[in-house]
DNA sequence: AGCACGCCGACT
DNA sequence: GTCGGCGTGCTC
């Protein structure tokens, strides 16, 4: 056999190519990482294939300066994915693959587990022996314990020595310890110990989990489809002990939330492997200790948010998104755009096991799927426990007093719970104090200097700040055109929070936005507050609408529904149902039904009237039609060429450029360019191009003939531009 | 993206 | 006289 000539390596670059390169000392297995020459620079690449040759000058070709791994760190099945990936989405593969990768991995640090055995050199004993250290009796100490146990790893020492570290690192420097690494090789372990069962599954859990269970062992995709309290969760922990015991690893995917901490307790209660979690607030290195677990078949079940999806897991059985229809699992800025749920799907699909996708308000696209026959539907249709499911009514605010946001029977609704000893939610989809800041006499409204947008104002703070691009102002105490006196306008959670404190004096309030709370210890507090019984009303933003159960709310109110009703956003009718019917599934869990009620001008506006008669399954239906009606996402498949640029017509004129190259393409039809929604963003100027077709691969195929040349534009090159293929949101 | 080279303003 | 601004060009 020949050896291989080149080495076809990816690298982290915005360049949409490979990167040829001879393989120098020793041969690089694809999935290796490599060090090469890069310009002037040295890069950590993966080499992604072996090549009989290249197109390159023979003579422009270098040679690889050191190969990383002795074993390739992507197994070939996951690194397969992660090219299917990078072609998707359109995407360098380069950096698909940094995305994919802890930052350390990406700068060459040892994908294995290593660990630190420290002893003491020959004249470190004579050292000690001769008694030179007289004046350092810690350091002595330490070289004592080295001489008589040595070597001895980090843990032993922290046993012995507590702070042996800065000593240790003085005695290496004196050249009396060294220290060495050893590599701790892959475990491979057995069927892992069932987990005690301690719920009783109801029928409809029981049938979901019987079918989940007959379905391992091979690709299938399933939905659950269970309304909040139904105990999906329970269904999740048997599927993945049964996998477990099976030997295999389960991959857990949840939206990036507060949760996390909760939900990882929860299994790690329920099960004795270890666990591995993936999220975004563990530093570099955890992050690499997490990969490392999962690699090394440590780790049984990795549960993580988005990046998740690239977990090393070995001997996967079952990938599992939790809240699948969470927005947050597409990744929308930066450079590779993905949907980590439509990529869990075609990973269990390479990995030929099953993937369950769990939600009390499914994503249109998996519900079609349900009726395409692509995805079994498993339903539990019944709260836990036998509560109630909550009944929820329209308030019309044409119809009644409002009160600074709030209406009559809300306000007595909530007087009404609160006597009867429950605990009352208040939802606001918008932080701050008020979304306006309005002169009184010209008109005047504060204005972001970098954005098409309102500032709003945060009173407490005594600012004016833009959610959009994070500018601050203070808050001005008249107005700068004309002098007169300011006054905010509209509701956010600040305000809501004063209002309701004020009508109803003495029921402590918990705080519930991005706002009050700034870290997870703050969440933990406020949920505290909220389950202790101690605060008796909760206002908040969708950060209220993500897991926490409060079973003792027994009213929701929604404040602001009216918002979405009239955005040109195809998936805005989607949005809305999910946030209400999810801020609905708050109330009443426990013996008690919940009431929701909700605040809108508009009582007759159809997709209320749906979502209220036939719940969300039936407002599902509906509202599919009309986007197969107007060919819209799941029936037709978009991408969105985004642009950006500080000049303003500069997106506009690329774009331009863009629509004019892709000529008339069969089957596919180019809407734009448009300026965006806010033409101006911290400063930049937005616009896109959206580009459609009826059929997937007719857009795959279009996009990959038409990127390359819209890459040569000379206008895109003093501009930000990105191609978002299944984009969220299209205006 | 980096990181160079390259040609014009305000400073030790 | 230099330090340094960011325009444009290249990376196997």
């Amino acid at each position: 056999m020949n050896s291989p000539a080149i080495l076809k390596v990816a690298l982290d670059t915005p360049l949409r190519r490979l990167f040829d390169y001879l393989p120098g000392q020793s041969l690089a297995a694809v999935g290796c990482r490599v060090r090469v020459p890069f310009g002037r620079q040295q890069l950590v690449g993966l080499v992604v294939a072996h090549g009989a040759g290249s197109d390159v000058p023979p003579e422009k070709l270098k040679a690889v300066t050191e190969v990383i791994d002795t074993a390739p760190l992507l197994e070939a099945p996951l690194l397969r994915f992660l090219e299917w990936a990078a072609g998707y989405y359109h995407h360098p593969v380069g950096s698909v693959l940094a995305a994919a990768l802890p930052k350390l991995l990406r700068e060459g640090q040892d994908a294995r587990e290593a660990i630190r055995f420290w002893s003491a050199t020959p004249a470190g004993q004579e050292a000690l022996a001769a008694g030179t250290l007289a004046r350092a009796p810690k350091q002595r100490e330490l070289l004592a314990v080295l001489c008589d146990h040595g070597p001895l790893s980090g843990l032993d020492l922290s046993e012995r020595l507590p702070r042996w570290r800065e000593l240790a690192r003085s005695l290496l420097a004196r050249g009396y310890a060294e220290c060495v690494e050893q590599v701790l090789e892959a475990t491979a372990v057995g069927p892992g110990a069932r987990a005690a069962q301690v719920h009783a599954l109801s029928s409809e859990q029981q049938q979901a989990l019987d079918s989940l269970v007959a379905g391992l062992g091979q690709f299938g995709s399933f939905l659950l489809d269970g309304v909040t309290g139904s105990g999906k969760t329970e269904v999740y922990l048997r599927l993945i002990d049964e996998v477990l015991a099976r030997g295999q690893t389960a991959l857990l995917l949840c939206p990036e939330i507060g949760l996390t901490p909760q939900l990882i307790s929860r299994f790690a209660e329920r099960f004795s492997v270890p666990i591995a979690a993936l999220h975004s607030g563990l530093t570099d290195r955890e992050r690499l200790a997490a990969w490392r677990s999962a690699a090394g078949g440590v780790a049984r079940i990795v549960i993580g948010t988005r990046s998740a999806v690239f977990a090393p897991l070995r001997e996967l059985g079952v990938i599992v998104v939790d809240e699948e229809h969470d927005a947050s699992f597409k990744q929308h800025e930066g450079g590779f755009r993905y949907s980590a749920r439509d990529l869990a799907v075609v990973r269990a699909q390479a990995a030929a096991v099953p993937i369950l996708l769990g939600s009390a308000t499914p994503s249109f696209e998996s519900l079609h799927n349900v009726v395409l026959g692509k995805s079994t539907r498993l339903s539990l249709p019944r709260r836990a426990g036998a509560a109630e499911p909550p009944s929820l009514q329209l308030i019309d605010m044409r119809a009644h007093a409002v009160h600074r946001g709030l209406s009559t029977p809300l306000a007595t609704a909530i007087e009404r719970h609160l006597a009867a000893g429950g605990q009352v939610l208040v939802f606001i989809n918008r932080r701050g104090y008020a979304p306006t800041l309005l002169c009184s006499g010209c008109g005047w409204i504060a204005p972001c200097q970098h954005c098409d947008a309102r500032m709003t104002v945060h009173q407490r703070e005594g600012r004016l700040s833009c959610h959009h691009c994070g500018a601050e102002e203070p808050l001005p105490q008249a107005c700068p055109r004309c002098g007169h006196s300011v006054r905010p306008l509209g509701h956010g959670t600040e305000r809501v929070e004063e209002t309701l404190a004020e009508r109803f004096p003495g029921q402590p309030i918990a705080r519930f936005d991005r706002d009050s709370v700034r870290q997870s210890a703050d969440l933990e507090a406020a949920i505290d507050r909220v389950t202790s019984g101690e605060a008796r009303i909760l206002v908040g933003t969708q950060m209220l609408t993500k897991g926490h159960h409060f079973p003792d709310v027994t009213l929701v109110g929604v404040l602001n529904a009216d918002q979405s009703l009239f955005s040109t956003d195809f998936r805005a009718a989607e949005r809305l149902a999910q946030t209400i019917v999810q801020v609905a599934g708050r109330a009443g869990r426990a013996a008690r039904a919940g009431e929701v009620l909700i605040q809108t001008e508009f009582p007759q506006h159809p997709l209320l009237q749906s979502l209220l008669a036939e719940g969300y399954g039936g407002f599902a239906r509906q509202a599919l039609t009309e986007r197969e009606a107007a060919g819209w996402p799941p029936y037709g498949r978009l991408a969105l060429l985004r642009a950006s640029g500080v000049k303003p017509q500069a997106a506009i004129e690329f774009l331009t450029q863009a629509r004019r190259i892709a000529g008339t393409p069969a089957g596919i039809a180019l809407q734009g360019p448009v300026p965006a929604a806010m033409v101006r963003r911290a400063g930049r100027h937005y616009a896109q191009l959206l580009v459609e077709s009826a059929e997937r691969p007719v857009l795959q195929r279009f996009l990959a003939s038409w990127l390359p040349q819209v890459e040569q534009l000379e206008s895109g090159r003093n501009l930000r531009w990105a191609l978002d293929v299944d984009p969220l949101e299209v205006f």
